[in-house]
DNA sequence: CCTAACTAGTTAACGTGTTAACTATATCGA
DNA sequence: TCGATATAGTTAACACGTTAACTAGTTAGG
């Protein structure tokens, strides 16, 4: 229970839409987390291999970063990891010589194999505990958030008076 | 204009519950970020002068931690920050010599009453462009998801077979 | 062609996230 | 009362997020 706000100045965070939803994703990825760092890897480094692993060909830093969600700069330095730990490779693109091809080892496939079970059993796990159905309204709400905002015009206008 | 996204990312990540919050709230934040930048703030140092402001009592370190989702060594260093740029205040707690008393200096309330009205005037049109409909249903969801997740038991029973 | 403008990726600087080790004070229990 | 244990906060190490400046190749215009 709160006691009565007298003249609450500014939202409290229960109002913040960027905290619940913090909250929210690190609720799930605690869940997920152990599991990566038992094999040494961060959120981030497992959304590039995933990405990768999925795709047949190459794919440039650029591609690979619109699929993970990560920027340049931070999958520059994510990269050299991976490669250092021989987890990836990467050759010049032929036709653009600025442009690096990634791909994964075998023995980035080899870990991505031990992981994946794994991984899908956290979300199967994680799935049936939320239901299936607040799941999909979930996705479904996200999504229309996130076309609504995108589709908005700059930093939602605000009179500058 | 810019050319969007041409290829949908893979589906993988399509049904990724973090990464689709993840996308959801950058969409959100990316709208408030400028206006924060523009003062300076991140947007963790801005919750944390919101919950100052809202606390008519000095609030320790933890207390701040768990109403602005931070954890202490985030928390030390950037009230250390805050404190160096004259917005906050702190002392020892008289009870508890290892507790310290934060508050906010009569600047850091300048600030606040600054920004606090250009941030609502954001979260209105943030509000008003999704929907005060899906908003709430989002709250609601998001809400339920944590409750579930976090009564859960361990990271989510995986049969180690 | 040749230069100007653009693009892919890197590097740097600074702040935050996470984990772990550490200091200092509090508290509990025999 | 003393010693074990718990708690508040700090510091350090490493990785990521954001912005900006930079390098090196590419493309477009004259």
């Amino acid at each position: 229970m709160k006691t009565v706000k007298p003249a609450e100045p500014l939202r409290t965070f229960s109002r913040s839409l960027p905290m619940a939803l913090l909250r929210a994703r690190e609720a799930v990825m605690s869940k997920f987390r152990p599991m990566l760092r038992e094999h040494d890897l961060t959120e981030q480094q497992w959304r590039v291999l995933r990405a990768l692993e999925a795709s047949s060909i190459p794919l440039r830093l650029g591609e690979i970063g619109q699929q993970t969600y990560l920027s340049m700069p931070s999958l520059s330095r994510l990269l050299k990891t991976l490669e250092t730990r021989g987890l990836v490779r990467r050759a010049v693109h032929a036709d653009d010589l600025r442009a690096a091809q990634v791909t994964l080892s075998p023995k980035g496939r080899r870990l991505i194999a031990r992981i994946a079970p794994i991984s899908e059993a956290h979300y199967e796990g994680i799935t049936a505990t939320i239901g299936a159905h607040d799941i999909e309204a979930l996705y479904a709400l996200l999504e229309r958030v996130l076309n609504t905002l995108s589709s908005a015009k700059e930093p939602v206008e605000v009179d500058e008076g």
